[in-house]
RNA sequence: GGUCCCAUCGUCUAACGGUUAGGACAGAUGGUUUUCAAUCAUCUAAUCGGGGUUCGAUUCCCCGUGGGACCGCCA
């Protein structure tokens, strides 16, 4: 059987960490299985879908790696293929009009909310066949669920969901002014798309009941589902596009990789032994629902950062330094061309201590800088015996034609016995000419990735 | 409120009904170091409560408690 797996969602807003997720969970299970992938775009509530939520969907998963089979669907070109499938079940008595305006519903709901009871579509129109239509009104299309008995739907993360059919109303299909709502568009769809597994977050849970009834009515084969249990954030409840931290872009900009994000998302929820860190193939071959936990998980900053920082130190470091170029041109200063071969030969140090892009693009701050600017409290640390060091340091540096970490340790070394200090004594203040700051790379580091005129300009004005 | 779901260190999670309840992140301490990091070593820390079933329960069942989701002519 083909494996056709899809994510769904609709670009009301833009896509947050959540339903990258879940497009994650389909993607892989479809990859493993050699199965398709199709990124279906929901977009028939018209009022809120817009088109730079559904750009900001497809580039999200893109950059995570993400690429779905074929072109992407768009749900309200289906529109008329929906309604005909609404006139359908009408015929087949599988769905009835019900001429309800919305104020009559409404007064329902806060009748049973007075009352203390449970609101559930009167079903007024439901055998209606005596009720005078009202003039004037149009109808809505309702599905005629089940009254009683109980339905069980098997799910592949959850278990066995058992409810009583009564708790599920007659819910519209077709609105007033004939466009068709989710229960149904997602229903065609799913069938017209052969879906055979549907996984979708936690909070779809019930719309799986509505959506049995119609596949049953059309004699339509039903999917596998699969609810996964929703991201939480840290305050612990369901993640909303207003969180903090929420989207892609929240971390694309303080310089998150997307093997390291893709890594953390990965094991939200799910678990493959004591295993923390999957390639993409790894991940690809050892995901399987089975391993999908049932409860919800909360956002963990700390941890994508230590993530990211394996990820920093263990890519290829001219990867590495791609990245980081683009990184700076989106969200920083470029990087000067001229300034690339330095930053370049520097990055196996810089990466060292950085836990995101954005650390990296602040640790190079002292090659990219034109001009360098001492914080005033540095500035205190270079008294004048310290001048004098970095100044006779300057002198011998000046002497030698191809500097390298032996011939600078050899004069470092010679200051710390004349001036009878310790590698600090000579170290601090270089570095603080040098960078700005007494925190920093390795002195020789600092030394080796700057030009020989660019260290003379920086002592002589320190000293 | 109704319905459904869930429950292991602070967090993410592992553990055929038999483990000293494991790992990772975070935290703490110490070593190393040239500052900050990094790194190495060590440590702290959990089976929500109560009943069963069983020789034996984190695991199975029931009841509480807590948390969450849903309850739209949104998706």
């Amino acid at each position: 059987m083909a494996f056709i797996c899809r994510f769904a969602p609709s670009p009301t807003g833009p896509l947050h960490i959540g339903g990258v997720r879940t497009a994650l969970f389909n993607w892989l299970l479809a990859k493993k299985n050699k199965g398709k992938f199709y990124l279906r775009i929901e977009d028939t509530d018209k009022e809120r879908s817009k088109e730079e939520f559904k750009k900001q969907i497809i580039e999200s998963l893109s950059w995570i790696g993400i690429k779905h089979d074929d072109k992407e669907f768009i749900q309200s070109k289906n529109i008329n293929k929906h309604k005909e499938v609404a006139e359908e079940l009408l015929k087949k008595g599988f769905a009835y009009k019900c001429y309800c305006s919305e104020e009559e519903i409404k007064k329902q709901k806060e009748k049973c909310k007075n009352q203390g009871i449970p609101y559930v579509y009167n079903r007024k129109w439901r055998d209606a066949k005596d009720v005078a239509i009202p003039k004037d009104a149009k109808p809505v299309i309702r599905f005629k669920s089940k009254i009683s008995g109980n339905t069980i739907i098997k799910d592949l993360v959850q278990g066995e969901i058992n409810i009583s059919n009564s708790i599920i109303e007659d819910f519209v299909i077709l609105r007033q002014d004939g466009s068709p709502t989710y229960q149904l568009s997602a229903t065609v769809d799913d069938h017209i798309m052969k879906v055979s597994h549907v996984i979708r977050g936690d909070d779809h849970k019930i719309n799986t009941f509505k959506q049995k009834q119609i596949y049953e009515s059309m004699k339509w084969n039903i999917p596998h589902f699969a609810h996964i249990p929703l991201i939480h954030s840290e305050k612990g409840s369901k993640l909303s596009k207003r969180d903090k931290s929420s989207t892609i872009n929240d971390y694309v900009k303080i310089g998150i990789l997307p093997d390291a994000l893709r890594n953390y998302l990965l094991r939200l929820g799910w678990a493959y032994k004591d295993k923390e860190i999957f390639t993409l193939n790894e991940s690809i071959q050892l995901f399987d629902l089975k391993g999908v936990g049932k409860s919800p998980s909360k956002l963990d900053m700390s941890r994508i950062l230590s993530l990211n920082e394996h990820y920093i130190k263990n890519i290829d470091e001219k990867i590495l330094f791609e990245f980081l170029k683009n990184y700076s041109q989106k969200f920083k200063k470029a990087i000067d061309p001229s300034k690339e071969d330095m930053i370049v030969k520097s990055i196996s140090f810089l990466k060292n201590k950085a836990k995101t892009l954005e650390d990296i693009y602040n640790n190079s701050q002292y090659i990219l800088k034109e001009e360098i600017t001492i914080t005033p409290e540095d500035i205190k640390l270079l008294d004048s015996n310290s001048k004098k060091i970095i100044s006779e340091f300057l002198e011998e540096f000046m002497k030698i034609k191809l500097p390298t970490k032996e011939s600078l340790e050899k004069i470092v070394n010679s200051l710390i016995s004349k001036h009878k200090t310790n590698f600090k004594g000579v170290g601090q203040p270089l570095r603080i000419a040098l960078v700005g700051s007494r925190f920093g790379p390795g002195i020789y580091n600092i030394i080796l990735s700057l030009p020989k005129n660019e260290i003379e300009k920086r002592i002589s004005k320190a000293s």
